[in-house]
RNA sequence: GCGGGUGUGGUGAAAUUGGUAGACACGCCAGACUUAGGAUCUGGUGCUUCACGGCAUGGGGGUUCGAGUCCCUCCACCCGCACCA
């Protein structure tokens, strides 16, 4: 009688029917929901969201995935109540620039993009609660986000507090007095009184509530392309012309929104130290945000006539004073020159005569300059001479004015005091314009180059000479203060975030304007919706494409919309709040569910949002907080920043100006170019030869230099880039090898956070390892082979030390070791033949969060009618991997020679007798003194002669 | 320049945190079974030496009975920031 032919592929490891056949039913069971629940403990898994690319997910993308759905899995088996949420941040350029292209609607192909990366993270198995599913372009998503927008809006951030608080509560302290006691930070010079502010017209109100509120509109450059017409993103920008078309790119002023993120820039370093970031990451956000405490000094120009030691320069006689920050008060002595921002307000006005055109000149170069060239140029020294002299306000010797582009107008007061014995950069100016240098640091300077130490002892600094200089600084801040010229004043690298995008594919701003003037659009008419438009083409003057929907923007005479719409990181800085309660139509998310699931456990993601993404996610989360929505002021408890998975190219070697290839160890013999052939046709680094001739028409006929009957590739690491051929999808592997082997291989590269090239090769190691697993539980004749009969001892401890290690590699992110104890595990498991129910049922346990399909089938096949996905863990015992002997390496000097077996509760005296008298030992002895011999419990033993 | 990180076999990597360096895999070599092998199984595989041994964790030095691990110093590579006062 014949044997039906599905027979035997019912007991062979299948991972296709078996992955197709678990994903269907997890999916209809619903197995994967997750509901908000109190009475559970809970747990918060989050990757970072991907933005939807039209390329699709590479191998490199999952790897954060695998990881964080590794962990949800473990900690849904140890009882908790996990959130594993994913989404999409939908809106963004790409999909506007694809849409110029090609005509289609960004909301079109954003959608076929979802669906496709949808498609590719089913297969991979994740544990997602898929109705939790969140996209930052739907309307009921940035619904919230527009919210949110107006509560910054309607906020500011009162610096006595250290919160944020209403703008109405700002206003009150305004009608009673003033603005004293709350420095404007949007313009520090600005003062009023309680009567002066009710004398204000409502313009003129708006105007100062503006220069306070989190989200405000203020003046910025943008790059603006005239050919294009349109603003471009400095990835846009090439060497000062456009990417696209290389057209020119200059500086345009336009009125734009802003985010007050300086206003808790010491929040966001405090904040710092309550999570469990890497030290790298937290430091990329220290320097980010850039905290420097120092001195502000104000120098005075008087009319240059009289303090010029040259006759020649005249300016009109006019006086000014100039605020310089500096980082180093105690230096005052060595100040030698003075230099201004080009962009400083004063440089036109206290410019002589002789010098102007020299300077005006200097200006037009200035604005010829990207900011970017600014910045990066630091071999060429440029700058330009005033004419005027400030004055030092401590000895008042005259010191010349500068202005160089180095300075920026942005930072500290737009002025520095320049010593160049002890800072780099002044010291080559002064170098390059032949400025005297003054030496207040005696031999601690060599002439040669600055020295910026704070540990020398001051000389030709008047009542400074002799004191270090770490006690100076803080004399110089005290006498500065005490003689009313300046004050100690904190400053920070970071800039407010420009939050304006004049583009199409973004949140629009719930904001109208009347006669100019912001107002927000009330709450009830949100989301204020995208409207639908199909010519993507800019508005006039730098405007984004909503300015041509006029029936849109014109709500009536007077009264327009905003036109610009939100960046990218709008829609992400809250995103985790929205997965607590997705469907909520009254709230971004209900209170019980934000106060429930609280804060991310873990967050995994990619090192390139370091700065932006995370300072702006912590702080929309603080404002929320201050503003009484949310429990907590930090979002992410803990983050793991996964490595980036690098391509691993491969090159062939064309004999130039033929069609013959020659195989890489031989190929010097020849002169040949270097070309990136697809790495899919590629064994390790033998090419399919046939699969390359058919790869491209012009290789069709391809000739070859074989070596040893193979043509053998040439190996490159690079990113991971489809222009070199080197992406794998992870589809073709999941098809392959099945998607419990691809999650493990992932995770058996190495450790999570660090960056390694993609080799499909390797994956064998790990497919084999599951058809071994297969085949401890199902034999292809008999089928099921598990007996209930009693465990071993052996057994036992080999599974106790697996639990062992499984448990805390689990728990702790090394899922490259835990890969490899499951390895070790099944390779005893195996030696030992061994077929017990009571060793194999747990074991699955352990493995499902690495390997679910296969976990899940074998659990069934065991008799098991629940899903595997809530079993109970195993429980580690130590009575089963207690040893009573240890074999002790035995080292002369530190080298090991032999091993001896003891007891582990020997005495050290019996040990040592035992150790001395042994063979080895005193052949390694001989003609040798003993100094002692170490014994270390349960170690080793080492004998010193 | 500043800050952070990494350096271990042919390859990816382990190493209980000061205690047998190279676990576990890939690759390679040899063998078994097989009509076949890109299946499966067994053994071997850091370098060097016929061997006893010797040498090996980027280089050099130090602390220690003992160092991949701690200290000093130098080098290389990667990442981040950058005329930031």
């Amino acid at each position: 009688m014949p044997i039906p032919t599905d027979f035997f592929n019912k007991m062979e490891y299948n991972y296709r029917d078996i992955e197709k056949k678990w994903q269907e039913h997890w999916k209809q069971t619903n197995a994967y929901r997750v509901s908000n629940n109190p009475s559970r403990p809970k747990c918060y898994v989050l990757d970072m969201f991907p933005y939807p690319s039209g390329a699709g997910l590479h191998v490199g993308h999952p790897l954060g995935y695998i990881a964080s759905d590794i962990y949800a899995r473990y900690k849904r088996l140890k009882g908790f109540n996990v959130l594993h949420p994913m989404g999409y941040d939908a809106f963004g350029l790409p999909a506007e620039e694809y849409a110029r292209e090609t005509g289609q609607h960004p909301a079109v192909t954003t959608a076929q993009n979802i669906d496709a990366f949808r498609r590719q993270l089913e297969h991979i198995g994740f544990c997602f609660d898929w109705e939790r599913e969140i996209r930052t372009s739907d309307p009921a998503y940035y619904k919230w986000t527009q919210w949110i927008f107006l509560q910054l809006f309607d906020s500011w951030y009162n610096r006595k507090t250290q919160r944020a608080e209403r703008i109405a509560a700002l206003t009150a302290l305004f009608e009673q007095q003033g603005n004293a006691g709350h420095e404007c930070p949007g313009d520090r010079t600005l003062q009023f009184t309680a009567a002066e502010w009710k004398s204000y017209d409502e313009t003129r109100q708006r105007e100062i509530l503006m220069h306070y509120r989190l989200a405000y509109l203020a003046h910025a450059e943008v790059n603006w392309c005239p050919a294009l017409g349109t603003v471009l993103a400095n990835d846009e920008v090439v060497n000062g012309v456009s990417e696209r078309g290389g057209h020119p790119v200059i500086k345009k002023k336009m009125r734009q929104w802003f985010l007050r993120i300086t206003e808790y820039a010491n929040r966001l370093l405090e904040g710092l130290e309550r999570v469990d970031y890497s030290e790298a990451l937290k430091e990329m956000q220290r320097n980010w945000i850039g905290k420097s405490q120092g001195a502000e000094i104000k120098f005075q120009i008087p009319n240059p006539k009289s303090q010029s030691p040259d006759p020649k320069v005249q300016n009109g006689g006019a006086e000014f004073a100039v605020t310089v920050y500096t980082t180093r008060p105690d230096t005052i002595f060595g100040v030698d020159f003075m230099v201004l921002a080009p962009e400083h307000e004063l440089v036109s006005r206290i410019t002589t005569a002789e010098l102007r055109a020299d300077v005006e000149k200097y200006l037009d170069y200035v604005q010829s300059r990207s900011e970017r060239e600014r910045l990066a140029e630091v071999k060429q020294i440029t700058g330009c001479f005033t004419g005027a002299y400030a004055l030092n306000p401590f000895n008042g010797r005259p010191i010349p004015v500068w202005i160089s582009e180095y300075v920026l107008a942005g930072y500290g007061t737009g002025a520095i005091m320049a010593v160049p014995c002890g800072d780099q950069r002044d010291f080559l100016f002064a170098k390059h314009f032949n400025i005297p240098i003054t030496n207040i640091i005696g031999d601690a300077f060599n002439g040669e180059e600055a020295n910026p130490t704070k540990d020398a002892v001051l000389q030709h600094s008047d009542f400074l000479d002799g004191m270090d200089m770490k006690t100076a600084m803080g004399l110089v801040a005290d006498k500065v203060e005490e003689l009313g010229i300046g004050k100690r004043q904190i400053n920070y690298k970071m800039r407010d975030a420009g939050f304006s995008r004049q583009r199409y594919w973004g949140e629009p701003f719930p904001i109208i304007y009347k006669d100019g003037i912001a107002y927000p659009a009330d709450e009830k008419e949100l989301p204020v919706e995208l409207p639908f438009i199909e010519d993507y083409k800019p508005g006039e003057d730098g405007e984004g494409p909503l300015a041509n929907v006029t029936d849109w923007v014109n709500l009536a005479p007077g009264i327009r919309r905003e036109t610009n719409t939100m960046p990218g990181y709008a829609g992400s800085s809250w995103y985790f709040l929205r997965y607590m309660d997705p469907h909520n139509d009254n709230a971004f998310a209900d209170r019980a569910a934000t106060d429930y699931w609280n804060q991310v456990d873990v967050y995994i993601g990619g090192t390139e949002h370091a700065v932006g993404h995370l300072l702006y996610s912590r702080m929309w989360t603080k404002a929320l907080h201050d503003l009484g929505y949310i429990g907590f002021d930090e979002p992410y408890k803990k983050i793991i920043n996964q490595g980036m998975i690098g391509g691993s190219s491969r090159l062939v070697y064309r004999i130039r100006g033929t069609n013959t290839f020659v195989s890489q160890g031989i190929k010097d013999q020849y002169e040949t170019d270097e070309l990136h052939v697809d790495v899919n046709i590629v064994d390790g680094t033998e090419l399919d030869i046939a699969a390359f001739r058919k790869w491209r028409t012009d290789y069709q006929d391809a000739e070859f230099i074989l070596e040893d009957g193979k043509y053998i590739c040439g190996t490159l690491l690079e990113k991971m880039s489809k222009r070199l051929f080197n992406t794998v999808n992870p589809d073709d592997i999941v098809e392959k090898y099945g998607a419990d082997t691809f999650r493990m291989y992932e995770m058996f590269l190495g450790p999570v956070e660090q960056s390694k090239p993609w080799e499909t090769k390797g994956i064998e190691g790990v497919h084999r390892f599951l058809k071994k697993l297969w085949r401890l539980y199902v034999d292809e004749q008999k089928g099921l082979i598990v007996k209930d009969t009693p465990a071993t001892p052996e057994e036992l401890k080999v599974l106790h030390k697996t639990i062992q290690k499984i448990d805390g590699d689990t728990s702790s992110f090394s899922y490259n070791t835990a890969v490899s104890q499951f390895m070790i595990c099944l390779n005893e498991l195996t030696s030992l033949k061994c077929s017990k129910r009571s060793i194999l049922e747990p074991l699955l346990v352990l493995l499902a969060p690495f390997a679910p399909h296969v976990c899940e089938e074998l659990w069934h096949l065991l008799g098991n009618t629940t899903s595997i996905l809530d079993a109970a863990y195993p429980v580690f015992d130590e009575q089963y991997v207690k040893e009573s002997t240890f074999t002790y390496p035995v080292a002369i000097n530190g080298k090991t020679r032999t091993e001896m077996g003891f007891a582990l509760d020997a005495d050290n005296a019996s040990i040592e007798q035992e150790v001395l008298a042994n063979e080895v030992v005193q052949k390694w002895m001989e003609g040798k003194q003993l100094k002692k011999v170490v014994i270390v419990k349960g170690r080793m033993i080492n004998v010193v002669v």
